[in-house]
DNA sequence: AGTAATATGCTTACACTGTAAGTTTACTAC
DNA sequence: GTAGTAAACTTACAGTGTAAGCATATTACT
């Protein structure tokens, strides 16, 4: 019995799907996806790990619900009479999101999930596209050209973060840039190497790469209506 | 000591580094991630798990080779008067080893790693771009928006290969996006029930997606020159 | 209030994982 | 032939997810 789940009393105080969700979000998020057990989620409850099986099926139900905590912090956009705008809010708070939960995108593409909750942010993102007058067909295959953006860009960001400690502070990244340089054999990589010079004097915007990317891509779209 | 290793004179055929990685991504590309652990890697090989230590360093190292090995499969495009055309190459080339080795994709975000066939390919992708005349800084974000395109697109393609057996034949994908039409509740997700009925009726065309995208945002570089 | 049924937490156990540490075998160089 | 080394094998451990059974708390019914 774990005196942090029992008062005094002898009373349990219930574990609900819930709570298990969230204590699992705030595991990875502080730990990532490697330290994330049932025992050692069980303990941060102060609970058994079998006891989680009660609310949750197994480890893929638990991270399937963990996701989908994620998932509803990204915004669903209104139509307001600009579509651009639209997606342009919802691509970014998806960005947002994913940077608060680095493990949350490496999720997203092994698992199918119809939840409600997914259903209804896939309806809305394409309702968007229908009413802005995109034909069936370019909605689709413009919902799937913006998201494979926004996902693999946000991928490819964790890279960068991953080899320095997950610290965005300017003067970290430019360590690495120079780091990065001083590894470069003098004449084998010339371009890599004029790469890193660049990005160790001004540093490496990645927000500015994230926006450039999303406004070619959208005002592609736009030239097609 | 095992009989496939040994011939009747008692020698050991010895492993290699490269027949260890070759051999882990047969395994990966039969049976997926979740199989790969060193004891069956070691069975496949016919020796014990262990013995895999004296080539790879650990699991990590072992992965990050077998990834170096589909990466090598990904043309370096080389640059011939059309930087789209060789930008394009090597998209579809990289599409089509990520295809072949649903796996890899999933690695290439979650390690870092200067091995020099990595720094040579990244290197070459510039020297096109620089060749075309793109301005440095513009030749990088080109090469994070077509990177994070291409890649994005692979991850999200898995989801769907895997809701069905990876299964690529139309039959199926029909089927499945029948099934899908037939989850949905009526009146919740109007616009999802859209595309799952036309996606049902015309079956789904990802080679055109991946087209469609690829060449909205190679138009929309090429306008920026 | 008492009791049966159910929900839920705990315990034991198992098969599996990566790999440390030590042992054995095969190979190489002298 | 022998010493040294490379490499394969063995034993063991800590950790993983979870099946099955047990114990406890809660709820519903009479």
């Amino acid at each position: 019995m774990k005196k942090s789940e029992k008062n005094e009393a002898g009373i349990r105080s219930p574990l609900a799907r819930d709570s298990v969700l969230r204590a699992a979000v705030g595991l990875l998020d502080e730990s990532g996806i490697d330290s994330l057990s049932m025992r050692a989620l069980g303990k941060r409850l102060g609970v058994e790990a079998m006891s989680l099986y009660n609310h949750v099926s197994n480890k893929e139900d638990l991270l399937d619900g963990a996701l989908d905590l994620v998932l509803e912090e990204i915004a669903i956009p209104a139509y307001d009479g600009s579509w651009k705008t639209a997606m342009r809010e919802r691509a970014v708070s998806a960005r947002l999101a994913f940077k608060r939960h680095p493990w949350a995108s490496g999720l997203l593409d092994s698992r199918v999930s119809s939840s409600p909750a997914r259903l209804r942010y896939y309806d809305a993102i394409l309702g968007v596209l229908r009413q802005a007058g995109f034909t069936l067909p370019l909605a689709a295959r413009a919902y799937s050209l913006i998201d494979s953006y926004v996902y693999g860009f946000c991928r490819q960001s964790l890279n960068m973060s991953a080899s320095g400690e997950d610290s965005q502070d300017g003067d970290s990244q430019e360590l690495r840039a120079q780091d990065f340089q001083a590894q470069l054999p003098p004449d084998s990589f010339p371009h890599l190497a004029e790469m890193a010079a660049l990005a160790s004097k001004e540093g490496y915007d990645e927000e500015g790469d994230f926006e450039f990317g999303l406004d070619l891509i959208l005002q592609g779209l736009e030239s097609l209506l």
